[in-house]
RNA sequence: GGACCGGUAGCUCAGCUGGAUAGAGCAUCUGCCUUCUAAGCAGACGGUCGAAGGUUCGAAUCCUUCCCGGUUCACCA
């Protein structure tokens, strides 16, 4: 209801100007509007919108507040255009206004979604007021030689559904994987890998590391272990970074490896991205160092070229300094990431052209974002305009509430994760079949169980506020009842099952007439697709978006259950084939956005 | 100790620029399947919104102080 939001609000602005002159004239003057405060309805019994402003207004013009809505309803009511699609606007409480619109403008707009692929939603361009930006979102960025574990759930599920729904928006989004493939660790691995498989190094995939985590491992104990080793490995970074054709080769062959089996994960997640890992700022770190020595940002401090920022402090009331050049001549994250932030801004072709940065990390990482991000603008690297943006969650927790473990007390495997979710999702549906006395295919089995194990891990965590930490309960999310994806999922099921039944309708035959309670209540839910997804571009928030997605289905499945469908008569026959067509396009949508598979069965 | 984030029903959590009587789900209890998938629906029970002050016509929401939990604080990322 995005439209009838800013309609009405212009009519009442007008409403307020033509009541109010004087005052509307002073705010003016001021450099703002009277404010109406119009807001979505808190209740269904106060309508669709209701108005807040009242109250101001009535301190400043010293009159009781149901006075003050008495002029306003009344300057309302006087335009035709106003009366044309909502009710006479009624006062409630104290002074609040409420608004409901005319049935015949609600379902009008309903109309309009039947034909529309965006539902609603406005698409953002590029010569238009809801201008399409160019936006990167940071994330995933597992490490090289490393297993993907729980604690890259976190970010991969989250960073894929704003991209997603960024790009639905009419963004231009570039989905960054920015991949640890850069370090002091890799002297370790290359030394190993020379020693294990000399081979590799002269040709080409000849080798499978197999277990990468197994190799690490090794690599790590020799390092601990080995003195000479140790000294390798510290020459082999040197080398490294100095582009030896050798240890480049080796570095190759890690990073393909890792690739190959990170890509394993993000199939399975159906995840996109493009892999632009740390290694890729190596040629801009010592200019990143050269501005902000230029603009006198760089401090020497013990032996390190720093920076100081207000609010930084450390143990000892200190101020800290924010290391962009080691003692040793060596670069950190710090400076990697402002490297990044520095390309990612400026504009093409030497750097993305970003206009807005979204970087989905862990909240500990906040205190570096937030000294990086005051670097970057101290630095002027940041446009007018620009956006960087950390958008941090919080921990993943076991049901105990602590950190998520193994029983062994080892962090667990994202591989492993999804084995198990998508295995209890089978023994379910197992269970299911066996007292239902249904028979499915193996193939079927097998596909709705995925679909449902790794629907019910992406949805249990999107639809919590991600600021807190997130009680990971494979119970919980695989529960068949409650704010889960099973629920969302069955909900489209019974669409898809209506579908089937004979559920095509001729649009052309049919102008809906709502009359039951059920009917109405759907359609202004179906209504509110487009507000959701224009919030969750601007807060970041995707649980915002499971929140309504789980009241559709709720509103849905209270119509479904109440109401007859395929065995009610026309013109009620077509019209609730229509709800059930636009509910399952928004679900479906809605699902997608969170990266999430539908099922026509279950 | 400083900074940041949390504290809302027995449990897990929503709560949008401050708005009307604080919302879900789970759990517990009570109803509803000759009918489109009952993985559903209807209802009941459940609250000093961590505490105390303050701002406001109005505070879970904003400010201050305090209590509790988490994260983080110099060359790892």
């Amino acid at each position: 209801m995005h439209n009838i939001y800013l309609k009405l609000n212009k009519h009442i602005q007008t409403a307020l100007d033509s009541a109010f002159p004087e005052e509307a004239a002073h705010a003016k003057k001021e450099g703002n509007l009277l404010n109406p405060q119009l807001a979505k309805a808190t209740k269904p019994e106060f309508g669709d919108f209701q108005i807040n402003g009242v109250f101001s207004l009535a301190k400043t013009l010293r009159k009781p507040p149901r006075q003050i809505a008495e002029i306003i309803v009344k300057q309302l009511v006087k335009s035709d255009d106003f009366n044309s699609f909502c009710l006479p606007p009624e006062i409630a409480g104290p002074g609040f206004i409420n608004l409901t619109i005319q049935n015949n403008y609600l379902t009008k707009e309903l109309i309009s979604l039947l034909t529309d692929e965006h539902l609603g939603v406005p698409f953002a361009t590029e010569n238009s007021d809801d201008k399409s930006e160019s936006v990167i979102v940071d994330f995933s960025s597992p490490n090289i030689a490393k297993e993907m574990h729980v604690g890259h759930l976190r970010s991969t599920i989250i960073g894929d559904s704003l991209a997603r729904i960024l790009s639905f928006r009419g963004h231009n989004v570039l989905r960054l994987n920015h991949v640890g493939d850069w370090g002091t660790q890799f002297g370790m691995l290359i030394t190993h890998l020379k020693r294990v498989a000399p081979q590799a190094l002269e040709k080409a995939n000849v080798v499978d590391l197999g277990d990468l985590v197994e190799f690490y491992r090794q690599a790590k104990k020799k390092f601990d272990e080995d003195e000479y080793f140790q000294t390798c490995s510290r020459e082999e970074v040197v080398k490294l970074q100095k582009g030896n054709n050798e240890s480049l080769q080796a570095w190759k062959l890690l990073c393909a490896q890792s690739r190959k089996e990170f890509q394993n994960i993000y199939d399975r997640l159906d995840i996109d991205l493009c892999e632009r890992g740390e290694s890729f700022y190596n040629p801009f770190l010592s200019d990143v160092v050269e501005d902000l020595q230029k603009s006198g940002l760089l401090v020497q401090d013990a032996g390190a070229q720093c920076v100081f920022l207000d609010g930084f402090k450390g143990k000892d009331g200190n101020p800290l300094p924010i290391i962009v050049k080691k003692r040793d001549g060596g670069f950190n994250y710090a400076t990697t990431d402002l490297a990044a932030i520095r390309y990612r801004l400026k504009s093409k072709p030497n750097g993305d052209g970003a206009s807005r940065v979204i970087y989905v990390t862990d909240s500990g990482q906040a205190s570096h974002f937030a000294g990086v991000f005051q670097i970057a603008n101290l630095a002027k690297w940041v446009p007018q305009g620009c956006l960087l943006e950390h958008v941090p969650f919080g921990l993943v927790q076991g049901e105990d509430g602590k950190k998520l473990k193994t029983r062994s007390g080892k962090t667990i495997r994202l591989k492993d994760l999804l084995d198990e979710a998508i295995e209890r999702a089978k023994a379910d549906l197992e269970r299911r079949l066996l007292e239902e006395g249904r028979v499915e295919s193996q193939e079927f089995i097998a596909k709705v169980s995925t679909t449902i194990g790794i629907a019910a891990v992406k949805y249990a965590d999107l639809s919590q506020n991600r600021i807190t930490n997130y009680q990971f309960s494979f119970n919980k999310m695989l529960s068949l009842q409650g704010n889960t994806a099973p629920y969302l999922l069955y909900a489209l099921v019974r669409i898809a099952g209506i579908n089937r039944k004979g559920g095509n309708f001729d649009l052309k035959l049919t102008y809906p007439q709502f009359t039951e309670p059920q009917e109405w209540a759907l359609v202004r839910e179906i209504l509110k697709f487009d507000d959701v997804i224009l919030e969750v571009e601007k807060e970041l928030l995707p649980n915002r978006l499971c929140t309504y997605l789980f009241e559709l289905s709720q509103i849905f499945n209270r119509f479904y259950d109440q109401l007859p469908i395929l065995k009610s008569n026309e013109p009620s026959l077509s019209c609730r084939l229509m709800l059930c067509r636009l509910t399952g396009d928004i679900l479906r949508k809605g699902l997608h956005l969170l990266g999430i598979s539908t099922l026509e069965r279950m």
